[in-house]
DNA sequence: CGTACGCTTGACTCGTGTCAAAGCCAGTGG
DNA sequence: CCACTGGCTTTGACACGAGTCAAGCGTACG
């Protein structure tokens, strides 16, 4: 089912830079075609050649690839808003795949569609490059964390879902809804999920957060933050205002 | 001292698409300021705004990052014709810091004149924003190798330098000059130095590497692009010939 | 009501860090 | 020309974080 639904990267969009009456417009007359998932599904896979982009509307995802060992390894989340392959418009093999977590609601979008967007509006253009440039830090933030010690990688993680689904409005000052498995937790951090179970038990220990129903509680965001090393920087938000 | 030499940056864009006439003169017309640096020295420092890019013309440097129990945790290496900091064109505050490792020649240019070349050859644009996306594809790459086990990730590690040193034609078929030490390697890998001399020696005794006089020879690629779980791929090299 | 998936726990193994010391090599200065 | 110095590499002994294997438990869902 093709519609135009493109409030969502409007209001994307608008957060990083006022956008102009003209460019709304444009952006509202992207064809978008809309795509319920379940969980647990690949959405593209590595080594193939998309010639269209999705962005996330309701669901968590994840970008991984999958080793010579078989192990998989999780590159990165993905919350309502993030458009995590925008990177297929300008290469043209995928060299990691995408997945849902959740059951996830997708909007795909042509890439000619988007490339004759951005060559009328340089502004969107520069707001999308701006979008892989943060991906990319991302990327550095999970090169350092996974250096990190698995108690202190842990906390960390937590502390970007946290602030990453509070900046789009999933998540209120302490607490918000975790639909991610332990065993994903430990594909994100390259740990075993038994070390993983431990490391979170120890955190809960700690009286830094709590876990049950699906639902993480940071009870010390002080504390959690400090076990974790976590400077929200690499995130680039707007507000820069990080979960209190 | 500003000089207008962009040779460098002409024959890497015409590497990626070929250059019009318009495109070349509008390149050479780029006000280039040249420095000379130490090795061990910081181009740019974490936090800093920058108003200028720059782009490597001579020498080996690297992008890492300070932990807060004091690290250093290197993300990235570079090599001649890399750009290390575009993104700075987008995100105004950098998250990570650059520096020299070998005695480097920069050549250094102002953001408003970058600005102005992109809005007037889209197709630059593009060249430079797949630049950056090629940077956080490589930043992927890491991310998986860190947690690959130690003897792995340094095999897969030699690899990525050989391959881009040799895209930039600094290595021939089976060997490269390698100013980097022991301590720089385990930085990158996030392991210790001790561990760090033991696993190549490790490499060393399995045939696959000589290692002495800042020279690496490759004895068995095969068997290095093995240890190490390496596809090029995540490099999006032009030719996506590897060494062989 | 059963079955599957996710969580939890314990025992043992192994990769890697840490500490400490020694060797090696190149550049510097007497 | 040679001794000195500092950085880089190498080696050994020991400690600890994290993986693996294996089993049991809870709970959501068909």
């Amino acid at each position: 089912m093709t519609s135009h639904d493109s409030t969502f990267l409007v209001r994307k969009l608008d957060s990083i830079f006022s956008i102009s009456e003209g460019e709304e417009t444009a952006l509202r007359k992207l064809p978008v075609q809309v795509a319920e998932i379940r969980g647990r599904q690949d959405i593209v896979g590595a080594g193939e050649r998309p010639s269209r982009c999705f962005f996330i509307k309701d669901g968590i995802a994840c970008s991984y690839k999958i080793t010579g060992t078989g192990d998989r390894e999780i590159l990165n989340f993905h919350v309502p808003g993030d458009m995590p392959d925008l990177q297929s418009l300008h290469l043209d093999v995928l060299d990691f795949s995408i997945c849902t977590i959740t059951p996830c609601v997708i909007g795909f979008i042509q890439h000619d569609a988007l490339n004759r967007l951005c060559e009328r509006h340089p502004r969107i253009t520069s707001a999308f490059w701006r979008e892989t440039l943060i991906d990319a830090s991302v990327f550095r933030g999970w090169i350092v964390n996974a250096r990190r010690e698995a108690y202190s990688a842990m906390a960390h993680l937590l502390c970007e879902l946290v602030v990453r689904l509070r900046a789009v409005g999933l998540a209120d000052a302490s607490s918000c809804e975790l639909r991610i498995t332990q065993s994903e937790l430990s594909d994100a951090l390259g740990i075993s999920t038994v070390h993983a179970n431990r490391v979170l038990q120890e955190l809960r220990a700690a009286g830094l957060i709590a876990l049950k129903e699906r639902t993480l509680s940071v009870l010390d965001w002080k504390g959690l933050t400090s076990a974790g090393d976590f400077d929200p920087t690499y995130l680039h938000l707007r507000d820069g205002s990080p979960a209190r």
